[in-house]
RNA sequence: GGCGCAUUCGUCUAGCCAGGUUCAGGACGCCGCCCUCUCAAGGCGGUAACACGGGUUCAAAUCCCGUAUGCGCUACCA
């Protein structure tokens, strides 16, 4: 047994979020990549909060983002909700571990105190920039003499803690994008410890790959520069560089970084929207990895069975709402009219539909069962569905026209009123059977179906559209379709008058 | 500006690592046809791409170099 707990090999990986915003789909899609991996290869999911920017975190955000994590599918081995042995798992509750580390760097003159103010490295920043050079931190407070040290000091000047960057090449071993070599000289000594004794966003996040034995980082491709400086600090610190993983970003249809402006962002919303979690993760899978050949409709599991970073793509990934939608309407394919149900009635109650949720079960899922194939997502039952409650004999204004353009209304009404009276059952085969016999009268009289089937879905429904008029026979019963022609006869007589 | 990464139909991609079997395959979208009581769904067909320029080679989407474009990093944000 390895220290870690897994298997000797098997891969610890990490979703490291911060807790700003609602779970944003680019993170979501981090998140699915990491939680592949981990499943995938029997390892270990580890869930970990980046809220050391205490102004922008809060317990929302966090709620949020397990929730959202929870809806998806994915889970955890270890996280701040959890618990678990490489502990805590907020950034908040680590700052006296990142402050540990720093020391020793301090120790080992791999790091120094840097009193500069903000002030005056915005003024030489300002200054290079001017001057057409590149800024990078000038090391004032590196080369300070003994005797300007012990002033400082003494006038307790604050100080934040600054990463003496070492000469040479950094070498980032990418799993997707092979070796990423940078000139050290690239990269400025990098604030670790900010003058209020709280971690920087390097330390921290090495720190705690370090001491929660992270052995793959997989993160977007915007922190691939970042690395170089966390390889830095991985052997400054003594400790062995996990592999990385850096995917492309997730962009908007215009090309630039998918934000509010493109539409909805984060899973919380797509949720509500009711799309289904195995579409958006099937979908989030999808952009930049594909399993080789033409299949494109995944579970979650079978993902976990089919996903291997050998199918990711470095390239950048536009976020396409149209194949969303198709992806959704597969999954809901996929689902048997009970689930299709199950999943709609949440929706229901949020609209108030108490008239279809008073309904018998078999009666609510005929109904779903009858729009399924209009739905793109959940909420999309939710209208449709409104056609069986309506009251009989209630007409649409273009119900009325139509219903007034048939030259010989009466008589099909009468046809369509025997063929329903002379059937009793309600099942499929006799609404189908029903259907058939008036296709068959239409022919007789040497009609088109159009001159019964027509008026039989305005005079039943009152609507011009709806579902198939074997769904309605199955619905209202035959005598009940009956019925409802009957009241659609009196309105008319009504307005004829 | 510097550094890094990316570049196949409008979009996601297969093919590239092991160059010829590809006047580049699939999917979404879009268009058309069929089916059809309505709206859909479904079936069938069509549209459309190797960023550009040089090499290497008998042969390049596939290998090399350059250019362009996009994106990222360059904070006491993460």
């Amino acid at each position: 047994m390895s220290p870690t707990g897994n298997e000797p090999g098997s891969p610890r990986v990490r979703f490291a979020p911060s807790p700003t915003g609602n779970l944003h789909l680019g993170s979501a899609r981090t998140a699915l990549f990491n939680w592949l991996v981990a499943r995938g290869g029997g390892g270990s999911m580890i869930l970990r909060l980046e809220d050391t920017d205490k102004e922008r975190s809060s317990a929302e955000f966090e709620r949020d983002i397990i929730g959202s994590l929870h809806w998806m599918g994915i889970d955890w081995d270890e996280g701040p909700d959890v618990g678990g042995s490489h502990g805590p798992y907020r950034q908040s509750e680590r700052m006296g571990i990142y402050r540990e580390h720093a020391e020793r760097l301090l120790e080992d003159g791999k790091a120094y105190r840097c009193y500069c103010t903000q002030e005056e490295l915005g003024a030489r920043k300002e200054a290079a920039v001017k001057a057409g050079r590149a800024w990078r931190y000038d090391r004032r407070c590196l080369g300070l003499d003994e005797a300007e040290r012990e002033r400082l000091e003494a006038a307790a000047t604050p100080w934040t803690v600054r990463f003496r960057v070492p000469e040479g090449k950094v070498t980032v071993e990418d799993m997707l994008r092979g070796a990423v070599v940078v000139d050290a000289s690239e990269i400025d000594d990098f604030i670790i410890l900010r003058s209020d004794g709280s971690a920087g966003f390097h330390l921290a996040v090495v720190v705690d790959d370090i001491t929660m034995e992270i052995t793959h980082i997989m993160r977007g491709d915007d922190h691939l520069t970042n690395a170089a400086r966390h390889v830095l600090l991985f052997e400054a610190l003594g400790a062995e560089t996990p592999r990385f993983l850096h995917h492309s970003l997730l962009m908007g249809p215009d090309g630039s970084k998918l934000s509010k402006r493109h539409g909805s962002t984060s899973v919380s919303d797509y949720r509500e929207q009711g799309y289904l979690p195995e579409a958006l993760t099937n979908y989030l899978a999808l952009l930049s990895w594909s399993p080789g050949d033409d299949r494109e409709i995944f579970s979650l599991g079978e993902l976990v069975g089919e996903f291997s970073i050998r199918g990711v793509s470095a390239s950048k990934a536009i976020f396409d709402f149209d194949k969303l939608n198709w992806l959704d309407r597969q999954h809901i394919k996929r689902l048997s009219d009970s689930e299709l149900t199950d999943r709609v009635l949440p929706f229901l109650e949020r609209s108030g539909k108490s008239e279809l949720l008073e309904l018998p079960r078999e009666k609510l899922e005929l109904a779903v069962e009858s729009v399924r194939n209009g739905m793109e997502k959940l909420t999309d039952a939710v209208g449709p569905t409104d056609i069986f409650t309506r009251s009989a004999g209630d007409v649409d204004q273009k119900s009325m026209a139509e219903l007034k353009k048939s030259d010989v209304l009466d008589e099909a009404l009468e046809i369509c009123a025997g063929a329903l009276r002379a059937e009793a059952s309600a099942d499929r085969e006799a609404a189908e059977r029903i259907v058939s016999v008036l296709r068959e009268a239409a022919r007789e009289k040497g009609w088109g179906a159009k001159k019964v089937l027509w008026p039989f879905r305005l005079a039943v429904t009152g609507l011009t559209v709806g579902p198939d008029l074997a769904y309605l026979i199955m619905f209202w019963g035959p005598d009940g379709c009956a019925d409802r022609i009957e009241a659609t006869r009196r309105t008319l007589e009504v307005a004829n008058e």
